[in-house]
DNA sequence: CGCGAAATCGAAAACGTTTTCGATTTGTTA
DNA sequence: TAACAAATCGAAAACGTTTTCGATTTCGCG
């Protein structure tokens, strides 16, 4: 019933406690033979070493935490996936936590990781953070700290990201490539680096093709759990305010097919009378009709990297190597579909 | 730079750790004043009780594990996100672990779960697992397992579930109630016992209503990440297969919605031609067009309500109190929406 | 056989906490 | 003031592992 220690496997094979750990680990100052000995009784009573004792001793918990604003979200599940398959790759568990988007909540998850004492962490920082000392407290502990998608410029440490002002520069000029002469923007909330880069992208790419910049034509949206009926709303909006757009490019594929369901609902033909770009490629994006042009976002790749990134820092820490961060950038790429075409 | 540790704070008190200890968690052996001064140096000092060490003392981790069969997918999501939030509430943290729907891959998790000395475990079995030795094994180390959604009959645990022979009955009844005369059902895979459920309650509703019962107009899909390609093709196999059906019970929205797609596409008109009824009340169902009429199925409840029964039984253990396992249903509800409708 | 080197082993400390139980001090009452 | 109860404290063991360092054994070789 009780589990069973080194101890007892050193008792039944009358030897010590110091030799059986030895073996089991291969160390080289143990004959082969007790080696092989300690190895079959340990199978035989099916040891398993007391993790708790493992960690106490090694002040490792072989475990890391990752906070993230939202569970219930696509592109943040397949973020999540990706980096709980990396980490059981090499033996690490995932502890998540959620931030519900709230500095204050942010806060405190880091405070209970660290006291946890895993053994790194992932973040994708809240659409309220804008101060970070809770996260350069992490890192003045010589705790690694990766950050991924929502990332904040001004942290010194290794982050997992894509070129999001060159992706929104990318989806606006296709709308300007297939027609469009007037285009608006949906954007996310105000402080993420993320929509602000977009939207940068957005306004580089008129200008670049000498559009004029109209402020109004730029509506905001939370991206919060209500996404699609702020699609519906910034549609419905849009279209009261501004009859002479052809063209939108949205910040996330969910408020692209909650304006896509507004438009449809109203009879304004996709992409005759208005084409849209959305953001992430969503599978659903290819199941709406019309289908949705997007920018792909790789997520599973986004966790798997930053996973990958935080063990090599964890290894380089163990060694008492210096570690760089290092800023690492995500190809995205243009998935043209039926909300956008080149109209004769 | 170094964590301070009990011992720290004693020596600048000159006092015992013991003392401190004791101080720390309001014995009521330690004096009031005593008391007071420990708190304020530990405040001062900035102390966090070394987890590690009270691991290995008090035999508790305060983490649970958590086996999904994948983690992105709507439904899971919200149940990991009522785990989460109310883990956390109890000062619990969640390790999240994926099985794929493998159960080779379930077995090695729930290894590596009791080698990492979780306090307890929830899981949703795999579409594969037909054995139960390894869940049972859990059992009989004293460790509470609870299970929520796919769940085994036959293990003798704490479960959480809905009950979806009578929710599938709901929904096929309501086709019926809607005029639908000759109902075909996509269910998913075999093995699984709330597709079985579906299923039978699919077919106890035809029975009931007298309409006959055909084997043929039953198709299975895996309802894997391909769920949406795999609706779509069933779609088109039943039009091809059976000119008369007019209604279809589907095991889950998202393979309904690719249904749809199909149907949208060939012309085929909802609910006129053909009426649908889906499960799970994924918030695209009420995007799509037509909008799905479906099964509401309450999945942040069923991940609070798990955490809740595993909570219960791990405060149990501790006490080392009997626990008789519970199961616990959650109601659900018919969604009705555009899909279907009494024609006249 | 003797000597040094190499191979093999084990005692013990350490990780930081919790808790038992005995020791000491303080307070109370006759 | 003596005697006892109550309050307050601390020594030490325990949790199970890892690792250092010294002790012992074995071996090779002259």
């Amino acid at each position: 019933m009780k589990p069973v220690t080194l101890k007892e496997i050193a008792e039944t094979l009358n030897i010590s406690v110091t030799t059986v750990s030895k073996a089991l680990k291969d160390y080289p100052d143990v004959s082969k033979k007790t080696r092989k000995l300690v190895r079959e009784t340990a199978a035989q009573l099916n040891y398993r070493p007391n993790s708790f004792a493992v960690n106490l001793r090694t002040k490792e918990s072989k475990t890391i935490g990752l906070i993230i604003p939202e569970v219930v979200h696509h592109f943040f599940s397949t973020v999540i996936k990706g980096i709980i398959a990396q980490a059981e790759k090499k033996g690490y568990f995932v502890i998540i936590l959620q931030s519900n988007e709230s500095y204050e909540l942010e806060k405190k998850q880091i405070d209970l990781l660290m006291s946890k004492h895993v053994d790194g962490i992932l973040i994708s920082l809240a659409n309220e953070t804008s101060d970070f000392k809770h996260i350069t407290d992490v890192m003045d502990q010589d705790k690694p700290i990766v950050m991924f998608d929502k990332i904040a410029k001004i942290v010194n440490c290794s982050k997992v990201i894509i070129d999001d002002r060159k992706a929104a520069y990318m989806a606006t000029q296709h709308l300007i490539d297939t027609g469009c002469k007037r285009i608006a923007h949906f954007r996310g909330p105000l402080l993420p680096q993320n929509s602000i880069d977009r939207f940068l992208g957005y306004k580089k790419a008129l200008l670049d093709n000498d559009l004029p910049y109209d402020s109004s034509l730029v509506y905001i949206c939370d991206c919060s759990d209500k996404s699609f009926e702020e699609g519906k709303n910034n549609a419905a909006q849009l279209l009261k305010d501004h009859s002479d757009v052809d063209g939108i490019f949205i910040n996330t594929d969910m408020v692209a097919i909650g304006a896509i369901t507004e438009f449809n609902k109203r009879g304004i033909k996709i992409p005759e009378d208005i084409s849209i770009v959305g953001f992430s490629n969503w599978f659903m994006s290819s199941a709406i009709t019309p289908t949705l042009s997007t920018i792909d976002q790789p997520g599973y790749q986004m966790g798997k990297m930053a996973f990958k990134q935080l063990y090599k820092e964890l290894k380089a820490l163990k060694q008492q190597k210096e570690v760089h961060p290092k800023i690492i950038e995500l190809e995205t790429s243009l998935v043209k579909r039926d909300s956008t075409k080149t109209l004769i």
